[in-house]
DNA sequence: TCGTTTTAGAGAGCACCGCTCTCGACGGCC
DNA sequence: GGCCGTCGAGAGCGGTGCTCTCTAAAACGA
């Protein structure tokens, strides 16, 4: 649960711009064909990269086969991708944006006033987006592809439209409730985190929060990586099961 | 949670065998120099590979780079070690084992009685396995490494060794409470689950463990992924606040 | 329209990787 | 002491990321 350095406002904007293809932005701003040209090769080096890393995971990632598919000599790619390390790291901000986006919509749907309404869509839409995209969630969720990570202050913003969806979830839910105060060591990180969001969550609900979102991708995490197998078949029912259990953490 | 084909003799007979080194039962059972040199050598490419992993990740794992350090030449490695994917099962038994170890000696020093306990003990057992192996767990517990993953059929009881202990506590927190019973779309997989482990656990139960068990790896798996860096700075801390309310729900 | 500049792509090449094959040599075993 | 199994060396195949240089074409400015 990165935090964003970012508010509201910010947030809704890059919210609107996302739902925008990043191509059709470059064509309303800078019109000159080249750049039209190779804003589009760029996005067939990333869908092609998308279906090779569906295919057989993020360690056969290859330009040279990116290449290949894409009719091209394997030097020439390296005029729209600067490195491997930086395509990857281009596909996990693509990736978290994506999920931002889908988890974003589920949530606005829902009336303000329905909290857990709002809590339920956003942990199916966050399961829906994860499993029908197993490769890109492996991507930012799974272990850091090749031992390097993901340079934060890239990734950072985009990382965090979840968590910042369900902080805001937080807020209203404390506003329903009284306020308790836990007295720990947490006591300190929590404090700045809510001065640096400009949201009263008391101690004790921010420590649910966490939990909740933190138990949340750790059952998508396990039924994704195969954790289950052997126990569970069906997986959703599972999901929406414990789902509510946060719900009822959450006090909602 | 997987569940091992295996019963809780066998499960101890494993922990016990698990316990002395590998080549000391080498040592012991086969004492032809020959093969006391060769399982030497298997070993020193493990911990190598080990270390390499460590140093930087698994993606950069490479036979050639063991072979240099071993001082031998490239093709030499495979008189040891079929091929790399085989070396990462190696390793991910080994590692899935010695976290098993772990845990159930930190469990086994609790007594019986004390539930609360032993679920602590489990949690921060394998959350200290965690952090002073990032690479091990990052193998075991994270995508799968190149986009293989490893062959369930041998590393799935190894994997069980956690699950089964939380499934045993799960066993004797059920005997302080009355049964409740659950109505939903789990109750088959459960029912299924039950038989085949022999444990009396309620369907509520049994989900609320899984809850738990997912929630223990999911805070760990954010912690060592980078997913709180911004928001806390006192893991330790936040992990055992977070234990505390798993153990809460459930119910000890 | 024409010359200049920018740019895409080709091709060769370097160092590395996993993995396979053959061959010589050394050490344990009868 | 001779035999045979094993171990290590070496060459080699096809693959990878990435860099360099060069050519040709496209876009741009006068």
């Amino acid at each position: 649960m990165v935090v964003a350095p970012a508010g509201h406002c910010q947030e809704r904007c890059s919210l609107l711009l996302h739902l925008l293809s990043r191509s059709a932005i470059i064509d309303a701003m800078t019109a000159t064909p080249r750049q039209r040209a190779r804003a589009q090769t760029i996005e067939d080096v990333k869908r092609i990269a998308r279906e090779q890393l569906a295919r057989e995971g993020s360690a056969a990632l290859s330009l040279r086969a990116i290449a290949r598919e894409l009719g091209i000599v394997s030097s020439a790619v390296y005029r729209y991708v600067p490195s491997r390390d930086e395509l990857l790291t281009m596909l996990i901000i693509d990736a978290y944006n994506s999920l931002g986006d889908a988890v974003a919509a589920a949530e606005a749907a829902c009336p303000r006033a329905d909290l857990a309404g709002r809590w339920r869509a956003i942990g199916v839409a966050v399961r829906t987006w994860s499993v029908t995209r197993p490769s890109e969630y492996a991507l930012v969720y799974g272990s850091p592809v090749p031992g390097y990570h993901a340079p934060v202050e890239r990734t950072g913003e985009p990382g965090t439209r979840v968590s910042m969806l369900v902080m805001a979830l937080l807020a209203d839910i404390q506003r329903d409730r009284p306020q308790v105060a836990v007295a720990g060591p947490l006591g300190g990180d929590f404090a700045v985190l809510r001065d640096f969001l400009g949201l009263a969550i008391g101690d004790d609900l921010l420590a649910r929060g966490f939990l909740a979102f933190s138990a949340l991708f750790g059952v998508i995490s396990f039924e994704l990586h195969g954790q289950y197998v052997g126990s569970l078949t069906d997986y959703e029912a599972h999901f929406t099961h414990q789902l509510d259990s946060l719900a009822v953490l959450l006090g909602v």
